[in-house]
DNA sequence: TAGATTGTTAATCGATTAACAATC
DNA sequence: TAGATTGTTAATCGATTAACAATC
């Protein structure tokens, strides 16, 4: 079975989907619309439709989409159907805060191992992990089979930890870093800078001040 | 001068294009073309011009364009020509990370004010800021012309957040909170949920070992 | 002058939305 | 049966890319 060419937007409304779902489910709710999903995600009922049937008939005509059966589907696509781990290099506050979030991503992600360049990290511990060396990135990534890696260090340092990364074998790079960053054809990598999305947020607000 | 409609995706571009320019401009390179700009951020030229010239003129042919000279261009675009007051609400480690940008974003943007619905963390100090109590939040944002938010609170309790941000006349939200939070017309609201990018990004692992 | 590079128009590409037959 | 809702095709909309005249 191929999936010829999902779009990368696609992609990335599926974790959307899967987070209201999982809410409904916990609500006991049976079934859902596509009305209903785009009235609460705020997105258009037929994109919806669209997005999920790029990956079979999930839904049935006239009732709408099983909550549970939709959920596991969306895992599947997704391949966290598994769960997935993660390193993160960068044992400063956002790693840290980062690293808060396994509870959150129960079942599908889990951090398994945190890192740090600068020796005086090293040993410290963050939620139930020590921080190790970058000398243990190679040798942790294929012992714990970890799949993805987040960047939380400086700009400056950021392509460096990439390379290490893919040296390792990872195959998909969260980067916080505000910077860009170039991997391989083949690793996947994305840029979730806040200082971007903060600076973009400004061309918005109202600048009837500016007038004299 | 009325900018007929700029797209979001432009305006995302601006502080991608702002940072590199920054950067250039500190190892004194003078002028930079189109396509230099879209080899080091992985963006086609022909863009980059285009995204520009929304904005007016600012390149001179067969030359480029002039480092010092855009990035006040686009400051002024972005109007964070004179420092953007920032508030955050959710003193817990994502928001005790983010409060660490201020020194990353001098110039542009400040976070002058943290909040937090819990007693227990008002009057802790953050980063040189005292975090005060939600019933503050509304004489605050006033007083220091607050105009973006930033929520960094459980999902639960941010769709309340935004709803104070809002009464309290702020202008932009960008949310950290894994949920859709709704904002009235007019109320710019990005989302910059980490979890939805990572999950993401599980979709392009490769799969090979689902083969039995 | 020759080479480089912009600003902009036209062409392409892709994503979103509307509409509706199929069917639960 | 009547109402609801999917999956999908067609229409629309918008964004990216190519191409090139203008010009530094």
């Amino acid at each position: 079975m191929k999936t010829p060419k999902i779009s990368e937007a696609v992609v990335r409304r599926l974790p959307v989907y899967l987070r209201f779902l999982s809410e409904l489910k916990a609500n006991n709710v049976l079934t859902v619309s596509s009305q209903d999903l785009g009235l609460k995600l705020d997105l258009n009922p037929a994109q919806i439709r669209k997005d999920l049937a790029h990956f079979g008939e999930f839904g049935r005509k006239g009732i709408g989409y099983d909550v549970s059966y939709l959920i596991e589907k969306i895992r599947s696509i997704l391949k966290i159907d598994r769960v997935i781990n993660v390193a993160l290099v960068g044992a400063g506050n956002l790693g840290r805060a980062l690293s808060n979030y396994n509870a959150y991503l129960k079942d599908n992600m889990k951090i398994v191992a945190i890192f740090d360049a600068h020796s005086g990290k090293v040993g410290e511990v963050i939620n139930n992990l020590s921080v190790q060396s970058m000398e243990e990135l190679n040798a942790t990534v294929n012992q714990r089979s970890i799949r993805i890696g987040i960047i939380t260090v400086p700009a400056s340092e950021a392509q460096v930890v990439a390379d290490r990364f893919v040296d390792a074998g990872i195959e998909a790079i969260l980067n916080f870093a505000p910077v860009i960053i170039k991997v391989p054809q083949g690793i996947r990598i994305h840029h979730a800078d806040f200082t971007t999305d903060l600076l973009s947020l400004a061309y918005y607000i109202d600048d009837a001040e500016e007038q004299v």
